[in-house]
DNA sequence: GATGGTAATTTTATCGATAAAAGGCGCGAA
DNA sequence: TTCGCGCCTTTTATCGATAAAATTACCATC
């Protein structure tokens, strides 16, 4: 049925891994113990042992010398470091993404910039519960936005850090942004690039992670 | 005598590994056995695969299917679009540098460049020689002028572009780079940048880059 | 009750072995 | 000759076992 189910034992453990990190599954700091990984997801050692180490590399998890592994620890100074960084490597993702964006582009972002529009935040009205499928869409407006930007290194350097923001989203677990309209600020942005305006739609860009940031960071000092 | 020696299996073949494909001595596409390696390096199959995992995070190496690994192979493309990436990672990283950089910076700039001034870039001056020492000079002059961006993280992801382009100079072997001041243009370079010029010194910057790319562009196509 | 040292237990890092998969070779048929 | 097919070899991915290192628990002493 699905399309990846035999895809080798380490790959498994590896998305696996990564989703339980991301999620907020594992805890930040928590210790990563061989054994024990390989007891949840039905594995040896070596392919957990392997994931770990892709995983180090992309930051999600920490080596710690000669005694193992623990997941990446969260803090309010790592997340600040984080939106920083973002925001100054998206400055530049974004501003080559709409010099380079042809029609097929624009037409992508209409698109997403729609079904964002349409799809609530919350399932529910009166008390806020996740919808995943506007997390889907979400994620989907970004990455279109910075999906013309000619250099792939740069856009995987974004995805990445992107990744490791949703984590502490996943951490923090905010429900709500209040006094914030967020699918306008969406809304601004896509108007921006559409108009090819790249300076607006940076700093747009840039307001809108530095707001999302000041209530995660609220949420995780607290 | 030296500083690592029995930092582990794993590490000591990661360094090793990485190593070898930055200096060229594993060929670009070359199929890696782990097997070979591990008898190489003196290792079992856990250590090579796992030192093998982390590389191919870091894009050094290439994962294929369920086929083993290979040295990152290396194009024309591959490297024009790695210029591109680092002249528009750099802009943002040199400029923060060049934004947020101390007294400190400066000194530790004055320096890097007034060494870099003094060494020969040839051992010999008849016949071309790699001079290691200048080698090591133009590395830190580079880091230094990026060491005071405030983000660690945007540091370490000019400084993983740094390598792979270094490895395309040691494959392409080039040896001079006739009609160019490469020592001018350094100067230039750490001028702006001391004279808080931020545009200047990123259009500098990505000029010296560019002029490289040129000629590395040409020894590797021909 | 605190302290220091030793023994028991965990955990890591690494190896060697092995099943399964991929790749290559040679031979026979068209 | 060229193509296809099955056999033999190599290589991968993975497991289970193990030595060394680290942690913890425990106990006797002050």
């Amino acid at each position: 049925m699905q399309e990846n189910d035999d895809a080798g034992m380490t790959q498994r453990v590896h998305r696996q891994l990564r989703s339980d990190l991301l999620l907020g599954r594992l805890a930040p700091g928590l210790k990563l113990k061989v054994q024990t990984l390989g007891a949840t997801y039905g594995a040896g050692a070596s392919p957990v042992r392997e994931a770990l180490s892709s995983l180090a590399a992309e930051g999600l998890v920490q080596r710690i010398d000669g005694r193992g592994f623990r997941a990446a620890p969260a803090s309010v100074e790592d997340f600040d470091e984080l939106v920083r960084a973002r925001c100054w490597l998206e400055e530049v993702v974004l501003r080559e993404s709409i010099t380079a964006g042809d029609v097929a582009w624009e037409e992508r972002l209409v698109v997403v910039r729609w079904r964002l529009s349409r799809i609530p935040r919350s399932v529910s009205a009166e008390r806020f519960t996740h919808n995943p499928d506007w997390e889907v869409a979400h994620a989907a407006f970004h990455q279109v936005l910075l999906s013309a930007c000619p250099s792939a290194t740069l856009r995987e350097m974004a995805e990445t850090l992107r990744e490791r923001a949703e984590r502490y989203r996943a951490i923090a677990n905010v429900a709500a942004y209040p006094g914030r309209d967020v699918a306008a600020e969406h809304e601004a942005i896509a108007e921006a690039a559409l108009a090819r305006e790249a300076a607006t739609a940076v700093a747009l860009l840039q307001a809108h992670y530095r707001a999302t940031a000041g209530f995660l960071r609220h949420a995780l000092a607290g």
